[in-house]
DNA sequence: ATATTATAGACTGCATTTGTCTGTAATTAT
DNA sequence: ATAATTACAGACAAATGCAGTCTATAATAT
């Protein structure tokens, strides 16, 4: 069990767009060159940020992207749950019906990591 | 990203130990049957669990699996980390040599879930 | 010895992740 | 207008990991 390798290059792209913040519109092949990922894959991450609406994108020529929100609002969830989606790390497969006390102890669990990582913002890495 | 299905039977399986606590040995046959899953994988699932040291085995005629520590003395996380490994759930795929900020935070969200999953114990959900 | 139990490892099927490739759409500079 | 520049979308393929089966082997009690 463990974050994808997308979620790692995700969190690691928005701390690039905060340490350029102020600097024109980043590009894709830019990016992707400092990122060191293939641009059309590096793509599909970025439209993952743009429908989460952390970043935007603005096509043609001087186009590229930006962020959207600022660095004290974007939190370490926000970018994971726009690549790993909303999921909970762990429910119940037996016990469907009546409430399962094990999986109670594992959301409990869970919250306590949530919790963490809204709270933790952009601005705290840089 | 979630915890895999053999850490759900195991969590329950366990659980299922401490709730037949002082009865005989179970048998993978009778186990295998109460959880609706084939012997041979269950098999697999105790095995890690035997090699955790959480349960004991024994062969042959009235042999089977138990307990080999008190409800009170196990933990989730040892059952969790008896399926899962004691993998990370993030490790920086980049910047491997200087420490990594974003790694960081990570780590700290992550020590958060186990704490609670250190403390909760087998007892906690009977 | 024989029945009963667990153990080990090879193997398969499936789902997901990680990419690549190709083409399309939108915007701007000239 | 047209060309250059940019992002977007979807099909595709390779690699990985998970879930589960099959078959054979080892250990123990009676």
């Amino acid at each position: 069990m463990k974050y994808t390798k997308a979620t790692n290059y995700a969190l690691h792209i928005m701390a690039y767009f905060v340490k350029q913040e102020g600097t024109d519109n980043l590009s894709l092949q830019p990016l992707a060159s400092h990122m060191n990922i293939s641009p059309t894959y590096l793509s599909k991450i970025l439209t993952q940020l743009v429908k989460a609406d952390l970043i935007q994108s603005t096509p043609g020529a001087n186009g590229g992207y930006s962020l959207r929100k600022t660095k004290t609002e974007i939190s370490f969830y926000d970018v994971i749950q726009a690549i790993e989606g909303s999921g909970a790390l762990f429910t119940c497969e037996m016990d469907e019906n009546r409430t399962c006390q094990i999986e109670k102890v594992m959301q409990d669990a869970e919250a306590k990591m949530v919790n963490h990582l809204k709270e933790k913002r952009l601005v705290d890495v840089v």
